[in-house]
DNA sequence: GTCAAACAGATATTCGAAAATGTTTCTCCG
DNA sequence: CGGAGAAACATTTTCGAATATCTGTTTGAC
């Protein structure tokens, strides 16, 4: 047994990539549509090729990344469609979420939420020099997290996380991040409240108007190319 | 441009050996919880380590095997817990589709439901030998997917294909096919009755009712282990 | 001048061997 | 006899090279 720093159990070259590559493509550095040759990865991530094909492939399965046979892989395309249909997953399935919540949330999933609510109010969105704060954006996923986190449901959690993150990589692709624009705290602090109250008509209206909010900034501001 | 026999776009042996995998997870015979040692699998598929390993990769994202870092893939395990977790979210997304399906969908959808029910009704389940017949899979599978097809929701049909694949491989687990017991063919006829007719509260009353059926069959039945 | 076949270069895919890690067995000391 | 440590083994993970496929360009026939 290690004494004293247990090496954090071995990670795998390919699960390091993995989360790389997933980070980069949430945050939109790999822009849509963009190929990912090999060997531009290769040295990008100083990586061999086994790694990075595995990496690949789950990301394909995520439908982050698109693999045409023979052809490779290249970052998964966007659009307005796609968009939408995002928005309309995401408020059926978080709102589902969030009704089992408030039916089976017990006081620690209460007071959870209003830990989060105060994490989250008490930090800025945007640094000074007008970057998305990345300490902000963490809170802000725990969160929203936090709301349906006693859902009772695995794999409605799983769709949901996958969900966050495929809104997520949209709007981080716009410079312009959607949040400026309105008072995104009050909303947070709108939705918590009637979620802790168990008011389930309050709540789940409340989220799916957050949610159709972004969207509708996201579709109206001029950065984002192809919408 | 190929003049006649265009040679079947070229597919990869790991998208192959993705599909053989998969069948066989589905098919149950991948046991539950049972270790894949590369150096069997390369055997069994007489394929090399590198379309393995990418195409386990793939099945693990679908949550279809596992991975433990360093130690290997394992098969998904099977739970009473997930099954019933499963249960939860089919209802769930199925009735929203064919609800959605009822709103949006066409004379062609009406059409397609009326011909996959007619196909899966002149179909017996078992063969003379009391073995389940894959074409009726087909067609059974087929039939289900025509309800929700017209939902209008690419997202939401992934998740619903992903779903009847985990349900499929639960029921597929028990060898009392659960489908002796009770008349299917009658279940199927109703609720396609239910869903051309655009009864959006019959046709999601017995979508549920059918899978529930299903899943008591499955717990009741003695032969499944560890459910 | 146009079209198609053939070539050349770029790239993805696959294999086999090397490296790293986990697991079991054996040995030696208390 | 029991348990810690080391060695041997099994297995996974990773790399580098070989193979197959695709893409763009050139060549040659009509």
């Amino acid at each position: 047994m290690p004494t004293i720093a247990d090496p954090i159990r071995q990670r795998t070259l390919m699960s390091n990539v993995y989360d790389r590559l997933r980070q980069d493509l949430l945050d939109g550095q790999l822009k849509p549509g963009m190929r990912l040759r090999f060997e531009d990865l290769k040295a990008w991530y100083g990586i061999g090729l086994s790694p990075l094909r595995e990496a690949l492939n789950r990301l394909a399965a995520e439908k982050l990344v698109e693999l045409e046979e023979h052809k490779g892989f290249r970052v998964a395309p966007i659009s307005k469609a796609d968009l939408l249909d995002i928005l309309f997953m995401r408020k059926e399935i978080e709102s589902m979420g969030i009704r089992l919540a408030i039916e089976k949330g017990d006081d620690r999933w209460e007071a959870n939420i209003l830990a989060t609510t105060h994490e989250l109010r008490k930090r800025e969105s945007l640094t000074p020099e007008g970057r998305i704060d990345p300490e902000w954006e963490a809170r802000h996923r725990a969160f929203h997290f936090s709301l349906v986190s006693a859902c009772g449901s695995k794999r409605l959690l799983e769709v949901r996380d996958l969900l966050f993150d495929h809104a997520d990589r949209y709007r981080r692709l716009s410079h312009h991040y959607p949040m400026e624009a309105r008072d995104h705290a009050l909303e947070h602090d709108d939705i918590a409240k009637a979620v802790v109250s168990r008011d389930a008509e309050a709540a789940t209206y409340l989220i799916k108007r957050h949610f159709s909010r972004t969207v509708d900034i996201l579709l109206s501001a001029p950065d984002l190319e192809i919408l």
